[in-house]
DNA sequence: GCAAGGTC
């Protein structure tokens, strides 16, 4: 009797083997790819591993119009760097074949569902699929496995077809539109553009065009704050805060202008800060693009490969919880070889239990390290690594206390108030270095106590307009939403970086992404918002429920995209040159003496970039672009044409050569004053857009401001 | 050349 087990991942199928007997023995083949055997009561049992989709879609016949006709190749076919995909395929197909029985184990949703059905139907044959059955766990702890093992339930094979509809329905929708987008732009200018729409891209790439549509139609509105600087350095605020009206503004300005103050009253609180809560996916992007500025899609390959190496657990997780299970103290234990990770857990409670997160994840807890200390880390991997030990060791801390003093004092009965702020209790802070610490000095005022004003100051300021997205931000918004999934949100928010759709860390919309999403809400609304993933939900769950059978979804799905092909190739010529337009004004980088547009183009002949006039061929003028050069918004301050940036390390120079400028990048920052929030020198540094005021001591403190508000800012 | 989804 020989049985064949199925996982999802190399993970899965090691607890899997585990949980089902003590005596599986772990097997490679080809060097890599291992597997697992168990031999018992004449019975032997192959435990095996898929890696994610093994297969994936591809065009019939690649030449065709519209693809339409699709079959399911290897993934390694079709995708160069998913080469690691061949020897799990080979060793599916060498050790799972003729077998007497097979056990789909992968985990138990849509996807996983796919993935083990596609490794029995084309791995290891079609007849696998005769003597399959099920398990279903929802983790993979060894009684749930146990659990599974002993009541295995039959394949559900509607649940295939949900699968398999959602992988054709993404296909036929996002590549034929991006195909018929490319081909409109061929068409009427007779040129390559790399375009794209998709489910999930195209709604992404909507939320940016409407908070940049926000921000270009946002009216800024004038405001007046008024502050009394009072003895002691104390600058108190009017209790109004912004005070819209001109005419009141100037009246209390007046009315104060001389006039001490005397307090009313000081109340002073305790604000309780629970500690932050493990680290779901989401949560580790967003903390490292606060503290480091990491990328999500860095952070995530980071943390991918601190997990294939064994030091951090498995990072595509929505979980923010920590269960017992994971031997917290064994973890602890191994971590204090670490002489500084000791200190911290030395001085954990005696009783560990983590101040866990709302979010659950069926198949994996929060991210957290194994205990296995790293030896060699690259610099940002080191970064990636203390950041989910220092978080896992906070939330078993104790709160935080915040003491907030708030002082209301009376001006010409006009009132006024300050507040100061403090940690009373370190608690978990003293464990999670990436926090700010307040520490205010509380002035020594007490009701009733008069202070002497020095001077009333009326400051106008405008409103200002939504801000805009970052990639973190962003893919807390898609998560909200639920676009996407917790793996590939990163990807698609680079995908339109890519199709330079959008473009800078505060994500600007180029011309060429309003144009796209403008286009499509004109041919296929549907994709431009939520409302296709709606659709398609509600189509899987109707396959799924036996209401309607998947080759009729399939069906309806083709007409519906046949008809927007058809539409958008009657208006090709329009939407083909708007396309490329739109383009061509995103790669305008500034202005030539001529007067035309300083554009960037490429030579196909030298496939490099270069910039070149807009006028060619009735100017000439153009500028090389070294190798992976970015061209900036800053302007060179001798000549005002646009900086660009390139090498490793970057350097900075003028575009111009001729120029010569360069820029101070490698050079020591410039000190231009002390850091109002915590007293260290404040450097001028160079950023995307030009220089900026940071504080020395960042991460720890995030004062930052604009050049021009330093004056403000630091008196 | 094109999507979105899984994972080393």
């Amino acid at each position: 009797m020989h049985e064949v087990i199925i996982c999802e991942k190399p993970k899965s199928s090691e607890k899997i083997a585990k949980a089902i007997s003590s005596k599986a023995v772990k097997k490679k083949y080809n060097k890599k790819v291992v597997y697992w055997e168990i031999e018992e009561n004449g019975k032997k049992t192959t435990v095996l591993s898929a890696v994610g989709h093994l297969y994936s879609l591809t065009p019939k016949n690649s030449k065709e119009k519209v693809f339409f006709d699709l079959d399911w190749v290897p993934l390694y076919e079709t995708d160069k760097t998913k080469k690691y995909v061949k020897d799990y395929v080979f060793a599916m197909k060498k050790f799972g074949k003729g077998a007497d029985k097979f056990i789909h184990a992968c985990d138990y949703d849509i996807e996983g569902t796919l993935i083990g059905f596609n490794a029995l139907k084309y791995a290891c044959g079609n007849e696998s699929l005769a003597n399959v059955s099920r398990m279903k766990f929802s983790t993979l702890t060894k009684k749930d496995i146990l659990d599974a093992y002993e009541n295995m339930i039959e394949l559900d094979n509607y649940q295939v077809d949900s699968g398999i509809a959602r992988h054709i329905l993404d296909f036929f929708f996002g590549v034929n539109i991006s195909k018929y987008l490319m081909k409109s732009v061929r068409t009427a200018k007779n040129r390559f553009l790399k375009l794209s729409a998709g489910r999930v891209q195209t709604p992404s790439l909507t939320i940016l065009v409407d908070r940049e549509k926000e921000i270009k139609k946002f009216v800024p509105e004038p405001y007046w704050m008024i502050k009394a600087i009072l003895e002691g350095d104390i600058v108190a605020d009017h209790v109004k805060g912004k005070i819209f009206d001109q005419k009141i503004a100037e009246k209390i300005f007046e009315d104060c202008q001389g006039k001490d103050a005397v307090v009313s009253k000081v109340k002073i609180t305790e604000k309780i800060r629970t500690p932050p809560v493990p680290f779901n996916l989401g949560g580790l992007q967003s903390e490292a693009y606060g503290v480091f500025g990491f990328s999500p899609k860095r952070t995530q390959m980071i943390a991918q490969s601190l997990y294939t190496e064994g030091y951090a657990s498995y990072p595509r997780t929505s979980s923010q919880k920590l269960p017992e299970s994971l031997e917290f103290k064994k973890i602890f234990k191994q971590l204090s070889n670490n002489e500084v990770f000791k200190k911290h857990i030395d001085k954990l409670p005696t009783k560990l239990k983590p101040n866990e997160g709302k979010k659950e994840d069926a198949a994996h807890p929060a991210i957290h390290p194994t205990g296995i200390l790293p030896s060699k880390l690259s610099d940002e991997e080191s970064k990636i690594y203390n950041l989910i030990v220092y978080r896992f060791i906070s939330t078993f801390f104790d709160d935080s206390k915040l003491q907030t003093m708030r002082c209301d004092v009376k001006i010409a009965d006009e009132g006024f108030l300050f507040k100061r702020k403090r940690v009373s209790h370190m608690g978990w802070l003293e464990h999670y270095p990436y926090r700010k610490i307040e520490e205010e000095e509380f002035p020594e005022v007490n009701k009733g106590d008069t202070l002497k004003s020095k001077k009333i100051t009326s400051e106008k300021k405008k409103t200002k307009p939504p801000a805009r997205y970052n990639e973190a931000s962003l893919v807390k918004e898609l998560e909200k939403r639920e676009l996407g999934t917790k793996a590939t949100r990163a990807d698609i928010i680079a995908k339109l970086y890519d199709r330079k759709y959008i473009a800078g860390k505060k994500i600007e919309v180029n011309q060429l992404g309003v144009n796209i999403i403008e286009t499509l809400r004109e041919y296929c609304r549907d994709i431009t918002s939520e409302e296709l993933t709606r659709n398609f939900e509600k189509d899987l769950d109707k396959i799924m429920a036996d209401k309607i059978t998947k080759n009729k979804v399939i069906e309806s799905a083709k007409s519906e995209v046949l008809s927007i092909l058809k539409d958008i190739e009657k208006n090709e010529s329009k939407i083909g040159e708007g396309l490329y337009d739109a383009y061509q004004e995103s790669r305008i980088v500034g202005k030539c003496d001529c007067g035309g547009d300083l554009t960037i183009k490429y030579s196909p002949k030298n496939k490099s970039h270069f910039v070149g006039c807009s006028k060619y061929p009735d100017c000439n003028v153009t500028y090389s672009l070294p190798k992976k050069a970015n061209v900036l918004k800053t302007k060179c301050e001798t000549c005002g044409l646009p900086m660009i940036s390139f090498g490793k390390p970057p350097q900075r120079a003028c575009l111009d050569p001729k120029c010569g400028k360069q820029d101070v990048v490698n050079k020591a920052p410039e000190i231009v004053g002390k850091c109002p929030e915590c007293g260290k020198n404040l450097l001028k540094r160079s950023g995307r857009y030009g220089f900026f005021v940071g504080c020395e001591g960042f991460p720890k403190c995030r004062f930052t401001c604009s050049v021009d508000e330093l004056k403000d800012k630091i008196e």
